[in-house]
DNA sequence: ATCATAATATGATGACCATCATATAAAAAA
DNA sequence: TTTTTTATATGATGGTCATCATATTATGAT
């Protein structure tokens, strides 16, 4: 065996990086097989030693999307009972940081659109990530007692990937940051989140 | 002058409407000036003299399609009061029907993620309609005695927006089928818009 | 019927892109 | 140090696309 065995992994990953941030900004169409490349430091030429399609690259970025949203949860989360859990995924998830960051934030709002229109193998990636959410909200409703915890879950979910969807598509910053404001406390106030004080 | 005053008109008309369509169903990137006039019958070569760019066909069309959500929305609701036309909107805008005519439904469901990597023209088409929309909710929760009508009408968007969304994505029929279901409960609840019964 | 012209068609042009074939470089094994 | 092989680079190729220049057609006015 020549070079490392990680050698190939490790620009793997690095190339994964780079399509899932320009896939989120950009959009799946607008993204090109070389500007990834390039962004990863390499020319065109390597590319399909790594992937056999742009489509499947356009699926591996959609876990690997998912994968790294995961692990910020639950870094985000750790520590937190579940109600603090939830506030804390609220607040995160309808921030002005999350919604400025189009290139790094949630897939769900990056690519909703864009998803119905992309090839089976992305779309699976892309309902199975989803899935694993609604499940993780749902688990920690449940833990609050909540007994339609699955159906609240899906509300929820929706409600977020909505909001920060038309958040980031309001030019006026003002506006943009009452749609936020707006299902922040609304969020928190109908899953009784919020101390009634 | 030559041909009917309202033959150029009525030709934009028609590629407009094909535009409005193809752009729903297959997003901005992947539609091409000739297939548009092609749907509408005509060659590539007049659209010149109807638009003067890609960017410009998309705008007027984004505008075309929140044209048609009003009018259709006007239509769904004539003649309910405000709690019954609420109630009609919803349950038509989380309708199955809805989620499987991608070419022919609410444009921020169809648009969300690619609106913000769109060009300004468009983008401020599409953040009037949104506005436009929102406003119509708030007026009728406002009529119905809510106090925060206007929160609550960003949220409620938000909540159907996202929830349509995430019904086009999920492969799985049932599945999509829930996440409707689930927003529409959700909604009339928490919105007081069912009979307690 | 013929003409003038508005509306549309035909046919480039240059740019970008996914993909592949082949060449080079770099590193481990000999 | 030389060889072998893996990883990456260079350089096509064929396709699609937006845009424009020019040709053609169809219609109302004469």
């Amino acid at each position: 065996m020549r070079y490392d065995t990680e050698h190939k992994q490790k620009t793997r990953a690095v190339v994964l990086q780079a399509a899932a941030k320009a896939i989120r900004a950009d959009g799946p169409d607008r993204v090109a097989v070389a500007g990834v490349m390039a962004e990863a430091g390499l020319t065109h030429g390597g590319f399909y030693a790594h992937f056999k399609s742009k489509d499947e690259l356009v699926a591996a970025a959609i876990g690997q999307m998912f994968e790294d949203a995961r692990a910020r949860v639950e870094h985000e989360t750790a520590g937190h009972g579940p109600a603090d859990g939830l506030v804390a995924y609220i607040d995160f998830y309808l921030s002005k940081r999350h919604r400025d960051a189009r290139g790094q934030g949630c897939p769900m709002a990056a690519l909703s659109s864009d998803l119905p229109r992309l090839a089976e193998p992305a779309r699976g990636q892309f309902a199975a990530g989803v899935q694993q959410v609604t499940a993780s909200l749902a688990e920690r409703l449940a833990a609050l007692g909540h007994a339609e915890a699955v159906a609240e879950a899906h509300s929820m979910l929706a409600e977020l990937v909505g909001a920060l969807s038309l958040a980031r598509v309001e030019p006026n910053a003002k506006r943009s940051d009452a749609i936020l404001a707006a299902s922040r406390s609304q969020l928190k106030q109908r899953l009784g989140l919020e101390p009634r004080a």
